[in-house]
Parts: structure tokens; C-alpha cells; sequence
DNA sequence: TATTGGTAGTTTGGATCCATATTTGGGGAG
DNA sequence: CTCCCCAAATATGGATCCAAACTACCAATA
């Protein structure tokens, strides 16, 4: 899986590869990402490397201080926090802008994600599956902005959401898919007032939950 | 305007004066932004220049099309729209996170910008102090990815909002102005709550007029 | 022994050169 | 006369090489 010729765009495919790797937890927060290193292993010169860092940068999953480098950054509870009150702000809108243009097919879609997340119940698939769900409800919103905004906060969050899933378990499982549920029955009814206040009251209670459980960012740096 | 950032980083300087031109309209949204022109212009070579549009992109000032360069992206009517939503949901809550760290010196210099604004009148200047303002109710807010966020919205908004204003010129001067009172009021008070309210009416107020106003968005491009 | 100064090594930042994709202009065919 | 296609010019993307900055380690001195 290495060197496949994937003759397309050589930084975007350094980016992505890269974004792979953090997202799945291959590199911790913290890390230091040294540009020879990823040309090494992911082909090429540095200088695209310079380039996908900068690209990751945007999007939060690194952050770059000048002459010392790129690392993964790694947020305190504060800050966690912070991302998640964006999050009660900005999905919602997010999500009433999409609803107008979901097809029923979509809304079909959405339920048969939500069907196979009752199913299986790893940790590593329900967190690929969830962000699935998630993502599907916001296909509507045509706002290249707003949807990289959100994305941006799946992507900083991502690492702590997988550390409280690890930590607790799938007890939760049962509010979370109750909780999918009423939006979808929300967006069934294509109520984007209650759409929005489900949604809301489910970014709300996971970020009370996380900030109740601080030895998540006791990780030894 | 800036403090210059002494001799060092080469390419944060090239980003700090090419950032300077976008927001005070010297380059038009649509423009076209040429490697080899910028680093003959500002000195350099086009590596610097690259690095640069990388972190203007991450900023939303450019936009970034592979091999085909970068250029200022110019909004539609429902882009600037969902972008002032944006600010209607993220900037209250970043004021939120402000007060409570604003001493009142912060408070008094606050003030004292918005002395400055009910004098001068010139539309360039009001601009400035429009946003200066607005930032040092923020300064308090110790998140940088929230801030950074914010930030984003006020430099992809900042052309129209200078369109918007040479337009109808300053007739809405003393809503303004009536606003930012009522703003600095609640802070006076400490009044979290009030504060977001008033925040809120002003950004909505300003995005209706804006969308009421779509000359604005047909520049000749 | 602790602190400070210097020096060697590593890593990032920048410049120049080469390859590739896009665009534009002109020429030929219908 | 128009349209399409091909070639040259131009701009971006990538590789290699060189300079500057930060890190760490070691020694010397108070």
C-alpha cells in the first residue's frame, strides 16, 4: 500500500495520506511530524511535503511553528470544550441549510447508515460510521464555507472523541441512537426547527459527557 | 497598520502585505494571483510566495485550484449570507468567552474606539475601526480556533462589507453606533447574555440589509 | 555541583533549475 | 467565415542544493 502510481496530484495525495494517518489515530497529538521522515515514507521531496502540511494546517490537524516544524496538535480540556460549543452552533446550521435539498434518497441513505451503527458496535466502525451519519444530514448544505468549517471541527476533535469511546465503551450507544433517531424523524417530517434542536441537544450532551471525563487528556505526551 | 514583522520569516511577510492588500480592496475578488508577479513584486523567490497562498488559503482570503493557481474567490449573494449566519452563531459565543477575562482597561479602550468611530466618518477608516473594534470585544477570548474562525469570517466578508458601505454610504452610521452602545452597555454591566443578544441583532441586522442590497455582488468580473 | 558558554548536529526555510499542465494564438480544413 | 486542432508560450508543481535557525550535548568555571 505504498507505492501504488497514483500519478495524481503528488501534495494532495501526501495530504490525504497524512490526514488518514492522524484521523485514524496513527499519530497522537503532540507528535512531531519531521518533513524528511513523511518524504521518506510517503515518496517524493519535501517540498510537497511543506505543501500538504500547510494543507493539514488549514484544516487544524497540525499546526506549524515557524523553524520548529509541524506537529499534531494537542488540546486541553478548555479547549475541547470550545471546539464542541462550535459545533452546537455552527451543525445546526449546517444542517437546516441541507434539509431543503435532501432527496429522500438521501434521507433512505442516512436511515441505512443509522441501521448498520445499531448493528455493529466497534469502536473503530462506529466512529468511521457515525461521522458517516453526520456527514450524510449535511450533503445538502451547498456552503463550501460552513461545510469546511465543520469538517475542520470533526477533524480537531476527532482524536478525543475515539479516546471516550475507548475509555467508556459503547454504554452510550443506546442514547446516541436514540438521539439519530428523533433527528431523522425530524427530518422525515422535514422539520428543520426540531432538526436543528435534536442536533443540538446531542452535540450539547456529548460535550457534557467529555468534559466529565478529564484522564482523557492525561495522555503522556 | 501592523506591526512589522521584523526580518525574520520570509514568508509570513509575503502573506502579511499580499493579506493587506485583499482587505483593503486593492486586489478584487475573481483576480487572479500570479506566483512570479507576487515575488518580483515583494521580493523573494516563488517558493516563499507558494507558502504565502497556502496560508491565505487556510484563511479564506484565496482560493487555490491545482495547476491553475490562485486566485480571490468572489461570493455569491447566498454565500455572503450563510457566511454573516456564521458570524450571527460564532461571534456571540466568542464575546461570551471574552468577558469574562476583559478587565476594565480592555473595556475603556473599547470605548474609546468607539469614541473615535462617532467622529471620524470617512468610510476607509470606518472600516478599520469597524473591525478593530469588534476584535478587542474579542481579545479576551483565549481560544485560537475560535478566534481564527472569526477571523476567517471578517477577511471572506471584509470585501463586500467595504462594497456595501461605499454604496449606501453612512446613513446607517448612527444604527451603528447605537448598536455598539447598547453592546458596550451590557459589558459594562457584565452582562453576558445581553451582550450575545445585542451582538446577535447586529450581525442579522447587517446581513439583511446586505442581502437586500445584490448590486453589490455584480462587479464586473 | 549547578550554571553558563560554546560547538557540533539536525531540521527547517529559501533559491535555482527542470518537468508538466494549461492556455492562447494561429493555421488549416470544412 | 467559422470551427477545430495543434503547437508554442506561459504558469504552476516538483526536485535538488544551500543557508539559517533551533537542539542537545559537553566542557569549563564560579
Amino acid at each position: 500500500m505504498s507505492d501504488v502510481p497514483a500519478e495524481s496530484a503528488a501534495s494532495s495525495r501526501i495530504a490525504q495520506a497524512l490526514r488518514d494517518d492522524i484521523l485514524k489515530g496513527l499519530i497522537a497529538p503532540g507528535q512531531r511530524l519531521r518533513q524528511e521522515d513523511i518524504a521518506e515514507r510517503l515518496g517524493g521531496s519535501r517540498l510537497p511535503v511543506r505543501e500538504a502540511l500547510r494543507i493539514l494546517a488549514a484544516e487544524g490537524l497540525v499546526q506549524i511553528e515557524p523553524n520548529k516544524g509541524a506537529r499534531v496538535p494537542s488540546l486541553d480540556p478548555g479547549e475541547v470544550e470550545t471546539l464542541y460549543r462550535m459545533r452546537e452552533r455552527l451543525e445546526p446550521l449546517a444542517l437546516s441549510e441541507s434539509m431543503a435539498n435532501l432527496s429522500s434518497t438521501d434521507l433512505a441513505e442516512i436511515s441505512d447508515i443509522q441501521r448498520r451503527i445499531e448493528q455493529g458496535v466497534d469502536v473503530t466502525e462506529f466512529l468511521i460510521l457515525d461521522r458517516e451519519f453526520h456527514m450524510a444530514t449535511y450533503t445538502g448544505c451547498s456552503d463550501e464555507q460552513l461545510m469546511l468549517s465543520v469538517v475542520r471541527l470533526w477533524n480537531s476533535t476527532q482524536h478525543y472523541r475515539r479516546a471516550f469511546m475507548s475509555l467508556t465503551g459503547s454504554g452510550r450507544a443506546q442514547i446516541v441512537n436514540a438521539e439519530h433517531r428523533l433527528l431523522m424523524e425530524a427530518m422525515d417530517r422535514r422539520d428543520p426547527e426540531d432538526a436543528e434542536l435534536y442536533l443540538l441537544g446531542h452535540i450539547r450532551r456529548t460535550r457534557k459527557e467529555l468534559v466529565r471525563h478529564p484522564e482523557i487528556f492525561s495522555t503522556g505526551s
